[in-house]
DNA sequence: TTAAAATGATAGTATCACTATCATAAAAAA
DNA sequence: TTTTTTATGATAGTGATACTATCATTTTAA
């Protein structure tokens, strides 16, 4: 079974849906590879229209700017991964196990499978290891909420929320817990490959440590009181 | 009793030692000042440049780059910090004491009493909330990190987590927690001001209860298995 | 007092971030 | 099928940014 997964997203993202066109398709899959390959500050759509063989105007048309982008490729991630995280969810009933899954989730790479459109999601989840943060550090973080830009962020912080919540309601901080868990899973990654010695993982590219402490993180704290 | 603390920088931070002279002091007072206003990516050597009374030549001669000077600005910060943790347990004797001694220190701004140079420690603190993770979330961290730029950061680290074995020498991660406890006391507090829901403190601008929960963070991790 | 170091003033270059215009090609509507 | 709309390509241009270079002048230190 081939089954292709649309995302609708938000439309102050874009000027123009670049899911409607080959261009903008385009756009988006080659934007990924080059972010990735030189990282965001060196990224530009110059660059990018050189790559797709077009030229910066028929960017713009597409996107504001270069943040934009970044945010529709990030946002475009989390809207994924919560679709991922309810898909999976779904028919487990130990509350245990769905958080278990929720941390495997967010730990580790997307399966290439869920495609149809050839976007390279491990570049994509590095974007959104080293980059994402970008996106709503900013000084128009307000306008950009107000926005709904970063809706489908919180919308997965608050559905682990409930996650929490449903495993202990007593627990206090569960949106904190949550957004605590989506920032660490990814900023312990990026220590562990490039400042190791801000973790405990060593430089094993292995992510069965970082997935444990984690599991720690998380039940040590909403096991707390229970 | 009025003491001034002269932090030693690490040279690859600078072009020529801002310290040394008016001008670099000038450069280094301001650059807080308009970086907290204007945020990272809006700031200039240019407009910094007509702030002092400069020209971007001048600044250039001190700072190869703004990247360098906010990785300057950042370390110093965190250089501080590090003094001040150490100076305020010195008289501790409890580990659990000493832990929430540091808690407290990371989720407020520092006093002004230890100034000397005046500088600007709130629009500090608002830096290195909003900017600090730019600092190393870019293409050449590992040359900058081989550059021991981020030397400061992780000796806090380390200290921090020095406690966290002292407290419970069976706790497998103390590292991590480190640095998680790190992240989070800028993050939650950033999240707290500008996207609420992905905390539990409501938008009352009052840090108790993001106190709380950093307390509850470490404590529930380094309690668990003693 | 002299030499060295720091600053000011000015200029210049390549790239970036964007806007505008107009002709053409492709797709959708009539 | 023809007409009309919509998307693209090609080119140009502007103002700002991120630098580097030069040289005269002022300040500081030997």
């Amino acid at each position: 079974m081939e089954l292709l997964i649309r995302i609708k997203m938000n439309e102050n993202l874009f000027l123009r849906d670049p899911e409607s066109t080959e261009l903008g398709r385009k756009i988006v899959r080659q934007s990924i590879l080059l972010i990735q390959e030189m990282g965001f500050e060196d990224f530009t759509f110059k660059k990018l229209a050189v790559a797709i063989h077009t030229t910066e105007a028929g960017i713009y048309r597409y996107f504001e700017n270069k943040h934009r982008l970044l945010v529709y490729l990030v946002t475009w991630y989390w809207n994924l991964l919560e679709y991922q995280v309810l898909f999976q969810i779904n028919n487990l009933t130990d509350s245990e196990l769905r958080i278990r899954k929720v941390i495997e989730l967010l730990s580790r790479e997307m399966e290439e499978s869920l495609s149809g459109n050839d976007i390279d999601y491990k570049a994509l989840y590095q974007i959104v290891i080293a980059e994402s943060n970008k996106v709503y550090l900013t000084k128009d973080v307000e306008a950009n909420n107000k926005a709904q830009l970063f809706k489908p962020y919180k919308d997965l912080c608050a559905r682990i929320a409930d996650l929490f919540t449903e495993f202990n309601p007593g627990y206090p901080f569960p949106r904190s817990l949550a957004s605590t868990l989506l920032e660490m899973a990814h900023f312990q990654y990026f220590f562990m490959n490039h400042l190791p010695s801000l973790t405990d993982f060593g430089k094993e590219k292995d992510t069965t440590k970082l997935h444990e402490f984690l599991e720690v993180l998380v039940f040590s704290n909403i096991r707390n009181g229970k």
